[in-house]
DNA sequence: TCATCGCATTGAACTTCGTCGATGCGAGGA
DNA sequence: TCCTCGCATCGACGAAGTTCAATGCGATGA
């Protein structure tokens, strides 16, 4: 697990100055908007599709999950300021 | 928020390849030991304090918890392999 | 040996999170 | 207008996470 991820980059902001309780809560609130697997799997889903929007019928195959689970993490993650939705007629198109 | 992580270089691991299930619960693991205010602060002290470990009674006031919850804090860090254990005496000092 | 100190663990209470059936709502199309 | 489709929200439930008093345990010193 150590190599998947560059923390030494992440961590940067976290080592300098002491952190306030604000910046703490901050930095909690992104992630645990990444601590779940399939939150990290519709990142993922979304990185590879580069410019590409999907929409959210397109994640419930993929994820294994019910459409209102999968708008419940879109949401989520759109809330945090990771995504952005966009609305084509009645489908709701989601991108980084 | 935005600004306060490079979320960029973070994601680099996240965006190329098509994500296992394994690696997602992984980075969900790795996730969740940072998704927590008191364990954020916890990692900025032990990353200011550079070289120098920090004893479980030195977290308790800054943190404002009291002995019990900061073990608890401390283990699931040092479980996750964030954080490293050294015992001296009936002291237990922590480190990154 | 006995008392004390620092830390880990247990057990219980409480809060938060993840999931999904049911429902509501707006957009098209017939 | 009515029906259907895609999505968001609600309500309820079980699972998981957080906190701390109480307790246990090894180390230290009297």
């Amino acid at each position: 697990m150590a190599r998947v991820l560059p923390l030494v980059a992440c961590c940067k902001p976290i080592a300098r100055p002491t952190l306030s309780d604000a910046q703490a809560v901050e930095l909690e609130t992104l992630f645990k908007a990444l601590a779940d697997r399939h939150r990290v799997k519709i990142l993922n889903l979304l990185a590879r599709a580069g410019d590409e929007a999907i929409c959210v019928c397109d994640f419930t195959e993929p994820l294994g999950l019910k459409q209102p689970t999968v708008s419940y993490h879109l949401k989520l993650l759109t809330d945090t300021g990771l995504l952005e939705r966009e609305k084509r007629g009645s489908f709701a198109y989601y991108r980084l």
